[in-house]
DNA sequence: ACCTAATAAGCATATATCTGCCTATTGACG
DNA sequence: CGTCAATAGGCAGATATATGCTTATTAGGT
């Protein structure tokens, strides 16, 4: 929805949020689904229907360098028998956008009063 | 839906013979997803929902001897990135089961019929 | 102030496998 | 021959990630 140059959108900052506050515990790295699960319980639930948003919005955050990815050895996530994950972490970049952007920080302002007033 | 002794449902037989037909060619192996492909377009698209009854399927195949797998290489799986898959073949003893309860091969007789009729 | 072009959001679906829960069916026993 | 218990089938959803398509929104230029 045409974005102005630079700024962060709110489901944007509530990652990078989520991904600085695991930069100071023990586990840096968060992963797509988990994040997922995060913004479904809290934040009025914003339905991330079927995580296609969120996905995007993870794939933005990396081009722009504000996350950097890897994916986890194969061979962990075979034996955890679930499907490999795709783990990120917030860069320096990261930190200093959201602290920037926080005072400007975007709420998509029609469609949030929108999801509000119906809930 | 108790099972006659011995018996072999016709989602087992159609697997069994999906599976029989590979057996003489290069690669004799195969996976649940692509057999639930085949199933879907193929016979009446017993609609397989959500591939839980197939999968169900070809466990019990597997516990019977009539079928062994492996998972495939997570590496593989990683590098082609797309979920693993779990391998199966039809064992001897699967081939010889198709042949003896082909004849008293059970169509689950209402089920099938009301299938039918529907369609 | 308005219109348009850019793009995020939402919906659906693909890729793979698996489990829980409830219902329908049916073999087998009395 | 009817009833019951065992089990297959169907629906839903979890685990992860990703893409295509349409619609809604809005930044920014006129």
């Amino acid at each position: 929805m045409r974005r102005k140059a630079g700024a962060l959108l709110s489901i944007e900052v509530a990652i990078l949020r989520a991904g600085i506050a695991l930069l100071r515990g023990s586990d840096p790295e968060f992963h797509g689904y988990a994040i997922a699960r995060e913004l479904r319980d809290q934040e009025g639930a914003r339905s991330l229907t079927a995580h296609g948003t969120l996905y995007r919005a993870l794939e933005r955050l990396e081009i722009r360098g504000l996350l950097v990815s890897r994916w986890e050895d194969p061979e962990l996530a075979a034996a955890e028998e679930r499907p490999r994950r795709r783990m990120y972490r917030v860069t320096a970049e990261g930190e200093a956008a959201v602290q920037t952007a926080a005072a400007s920080a975007k709420q998509p302002a029609k469609a949030l009063k929108r999801g509000l007033a119906a809930s």
